[in-house]
DNA sequence: TCAAAAGTGTTCGTAGTACACCCATGT
DNA sequence: ACATGGGTGTACTACGAACACTTTTGA
């Protein structure tokens, strides 16, 4: 799936590969981010959103989209690349959690020298406020192909990976603790849950779940109650602050 | 997980990269059979092995040991050259299966030149017979630390990736097709798991569990009974010849 | 006292495990 | 017939979903 189905190659698929062959290794990034959109017409429930970036700089009428990223230095990793591209748009100390998602190698991806991008999946907490410069900008992503024209190249692809990702690890790791602040009611992780998964989470299950697993304990203190009332809420944080696998296994796991 | 905690960059991180600096893309390959160990001296149950190469060419009397791969050609996608450099060892068109896993980028993980491995991992149903050429062998993967050295650069770490990695699929997807042959008593299987998976599996838990999920079907047909009288076999066959999700949100799941 | 939000308890369905018991074959 | 492996049936456990009911606040 990572790879596009490219034609067969048309040339001899066995010619030894000219160690001097043009070759660009990027990074790009989809970072998220679950915030209240930014229009205060609707009850502004909160959203998946995604950086983009203009690539032609900032400053136009209908700018082109693109994930953040740029080319690999010759001393750091990938994912050191990653935050270094990243840190132009946002404090990257914030971001809470970053991981690799698949490589896209199609020959011309993109036009002109060769490029493989490493892709990668980061998160910011929903409390983390941003100044983005200009150029840049976070984008509901159920509003990308419609309203929005696509995106630059792959990279809409990209983003679809990076949200698949999201969604199946909600399920079975503690990665929400990267999108949740350091401490929230039920019901602000349940608006993350919803956001990310584009479907309703029941909240009080989601305690369950997620008290059973010990993904996230009570810390004894309580919020202040909303505007129209209601019973202040219990606040929680999460057990931990790195990924962590939850739920593996949920079949054929081994004995006992 | 897949780049290594690398030190932090010594020089200045935030240096555009020189577009011509030299950099390589090489694609490695964890190729899994299960096989029933060469040595007949034990009553052989079949051990998940991995395809290893002698880097250095075959016939010496203390080999090193790497995964298969190479360079990307121009015109080919990295799963395409994945398979390229396969294909001097074994039948490609045998395999069932061939995923991406990680990129592996720690800037002097091989000396010389900076090069970059995006890793694959490969399946080949238990019953292709390969003729291996001189250097290359099947190891069994719980035989690599202790009796065999390890293997060269980084290449242990990706055998080690590919092995979690199909463990878990095992669990939730149908990827057992890759390592069964087209037809199987459902004991069979049950060794196939339990080599790949390490632990005990119940076979008769896993028929119901298969068939709930529709990922096995009965053929129709029954086998030979073994060695030492039985019952015969039913047979079974995977539904599908290519991966699929049969378990997906476990929990969380959209509503209805 | 009423509405709104939070939290608790209960019921239900279902998936997975463990294990006993029955079936079919070769010797 | 009997040992050997294959297959079926059943009971048990656990988790998650749904939803009603209670609790705590502000207006």
């Amino acid at each position: 799936m990572p790879d596009e189905p490219a034609p067969p190659p048309t040339g001899d698929p066995s010619a030894p590969d000219p160690p001097d062959q043009p070759l660009r290794v990027e990074v790009l990034s989809a970072v998220f981010q679950v915030r209240a959109a930014g229009d205060m017409s609707q009850q502004d429930t909160p959203r998946l959103c995604v950086l983009l970036r203009d690539p032609d700089g900032g400053g136009r009428t209908c700018p082109r989209r693109a994930l953040p990223g740029g080319d690999v230095g010759p001393r750091e990793t990938l994912a050191q690349s990653a935050r270094r591209h990243l840190a132009d748009d946002l404090d990257v100390a914030g971001l809470a959690h970053i991981e690799q998602l698949s490589v896209f190698s199609a020959p011309h991806r993109v036009p002109g020298t060769r490029t493989i991008a490493s892709t990668y999946l980061g998160l910011l907490p929903s409390d983390a406020r941003t100044q983005l410069p200009d150029g840049a900008a976070w984008v509901p992503v159920d509003a990308l192909d419609p309203v929005t024209g696509p995106l630059v190249h792959d990279h809409g692809k990209i983003v679809d990976a990076a949200r698949q990702r999201l969604a199946a690890k909600l399920s079975y790791t503690n990665i929400a603790f990267a999108l949740a602040p350091r401490q929230f009611a039920m019901s602000e992780l349940s608006e993350i849950y919803c956001a990310a998964l584009g479907y309703n989470v029941d909240t009080t299950n989601l305690l369950r779940v997620l008290s059973r697993r010990a993904v996230v304990v009570a810390t004894g203190t309580v919020g202040r109650t909303g505007r129209n009332g209601g019973r202040p809420p219990a606040l929680y944080r999460f057990a931990d602050s790195e990924l962590r696998v939850t739920d593996e296994f949920a079949t054929l796991r081994p004995p006992m």
